[in-house]
DNA sequence: ATGAAAGCGCTAACAA
DNA sequence: TTGTTAGCGCTTTCAT
């Protein structure tokens, strides 16, 4: 494989020069510019972007963590991401965080192979996402909360789109209202299931534990969750499942079992995902700005390059999404 | 930020002990290791990826280069992708080719950053595919054909796939039926009109050029396409759409309309898209065997890494998915 | 078991 | 405008 030196050599140039001319500096003068050219073309030369990295010590690039390639993932959330990226002049690569520990997400993490990293992995410990970020290497999480010096939280405001969904579904005059929940590691579960108890709690609803169940984000979980509730001696008038995902597998359970949405039980998810308008029922839901997140996390990441002082925490906020899986409740 | 000469200094060992000792080699002593170890938590040492990726001359890492990160990717191809590759010890990230020449796809592709890539992108173009698979860089394609040394062709049956779908149509007694295309510049498009056209002739339909309408694979072409078709004086019988993505579109457009589906007009796609089954009504598709594809692309690139000798073509077959979007035509 | 030193391919300060 | 050279941070051969 040709090197600098070697189209250095075949142009009759120093190698500083040919850095210069395939670098288009204007040091060096047309013609050598263009006898350079010649000889990288003919030795079909590419330059290794490690070492100029390496030299310059810093990558332009920016790292996406996401805990599957392949996931569901917010599209719109990388959209935002990629825009701001792009727009910087930076490069954006996503990489995955299966594998744990030696993943190539920690591999990016941790070897300077990027400028900085946002991360939307919950199979990242909170331990190595702390221990990464260093100066000069900001971080942005958009899936926990923590506090750190290099580390910058963005959050969509799950208390109160857990609180709107619950309302939402009260105000349908339903009162025994089920939490088909996420992981319990989950921050964001724990805050919307916050949310869900604090409307309960507005409206003089008792909580009752019995109508809490776990699942894990999974549409699978959800299905399960809804077959565990459905096995129980009584239905509730309604369920909120802590994500669209296990509402989509909720549906399915309740459909096998012919109990009508929103006929009989009304059913509300969180995320709007794509898929949620394309269900049947239409799925209500909680939408969050994920554009917005995907934007404002590179934006921070700019900024701190940059050298300015930036907050380290932001929240935005969630918005109730009315479609037809939710239903005034006729007192029987 | 402290380097490997930091570490060595404060552990007051040379640096390559410190770095035999950091990357556990056994010609060290386990003392020595643990006070390299002690030295290196101390200065919150990281290693550099880059300076050790140049001096070994291989990254172990393969690209995958889509052209939008936040695009409908097939997961299932990722998924496929992903488990070959981290099987093997590789790590592997993806990039996006948007912004052409200048696009991170181009500079991992161009760079050595990377010992390997596979490219499902259309706005790549073949001319730098082409030039920039190299020795030692082999590149997979799965969204063209290319004749090169380094370059590897794995494609699905399209032209079958086209005809499966015409013939599912035909045998359902509709013979005035509408193609609508993705891009001109598309192979794949190509061979599915093919495939289209080999099934009109086979069961002597004569080909109507009013019948095929040019989108571009978006949901939005789709609908477009539908719009203009539905302003034509006359429907046909059935409409087989390049790709789910504009059939969705093209649902929509429909429904806006009036024209039941599949009572009115039946409806075929191509890809079977996760949503496809949702879509009201459940979409009839052509299925590509997208996990086989992305697991045999990789498999591809270790073999050539591994300097085996292996085929540079590659062909998939695809299925028939029936839904409920294709009907018998009563004849009126 | 450990150290000295060469060098991966590039950039940039400095000299000419 | 062009050339010489140091060095980015690491691995690894060779000597000790």
């Amino acid at each position: 494989m040709a090197t600098i030196k070697d189209v250095a050599k075949l142009a009759g140039v120093a190698v500083s020069t040919a850095s210069y001319a395939l670098n288009n500096s204007d040091k060096v003068s047309q013609t050598t510019k263009e006898k350079v050219a010649a000889a990288a073309k003919s030795l079909n030369y590419r330059k290794n972007g490690l070492a100029s990295d390496l030299k310059r010590t810093n990558t332009n690039t920016i790292a996406l963590i996401l805990s599957d390639l392949s996931g569901p993932y917010y599209s719109e959330l990388i959209q935002g991401v990629q825009d701001v990226t792009t727009a910087n002049g930076f490069d954006l690569i996503a990489c995955s965080s299966i594998g744990g520990a030696d993943s190539t997400a920690v591999k990016f993490l941790q070897e300077k192979r990027v400028d900085g990293a946002i991360i939307l992995a919950h199979n990242i410990s909170d331990e190595v996402t702390v221990q990464s970020a260093r100066k000069g290497f900001p971080l942005v999480v958009l899936d926990r909360n923590l506090d750190s010096s290099f580390i910058y939280n963005i959050e969509v405001d799950n208390i109160h789109g857990g609180y709107l969904a619950t309302e939402h579904l009260i105000q349908h005059d339903h009162s025994e209202i089920a939490y088909v929940s996420g992981p319990y590691n989950s921050h964001d579960n724990q805050l919307r299931f916050q949310g869900y108890l604090d409307a309960l709690k507005d409206y003089n609803i008792p909580y009752k534990s019995k109508w809490k169940i776990i699942g894990d984000f999974t549409r699978e979980s959800g299905y399960r969750a809804t077959k565990m509730l459905i096995a129980q001696r009584q239905l509730p008038h309604a369920i909120f499942y802590a994500n669209d995902e296990m509402a989509i597998g909720g549906l399915e359970a309740l459909r096998e079992n012919d109990i009508s949405v929103p006929n009989d039980l009304s059913v509300i998810g969180f995320d709007d995902i794509q898929l949620a308008e394309y269900v049947s029922p239409p799925l209500s839901t909680i939408k969050q700005p994920k554009y917005e997140a995907g934007s404002l996390a590179v934006h921070v990441i700019f900024q701190v390059l940059a050298g300015e002082k930036v907050d380290h925490q932001y929240t935005l906020s969630t918005e109730l999404v009315k479609r037809q899986s939710v239903m005034q409740r006729t007192i029987s």
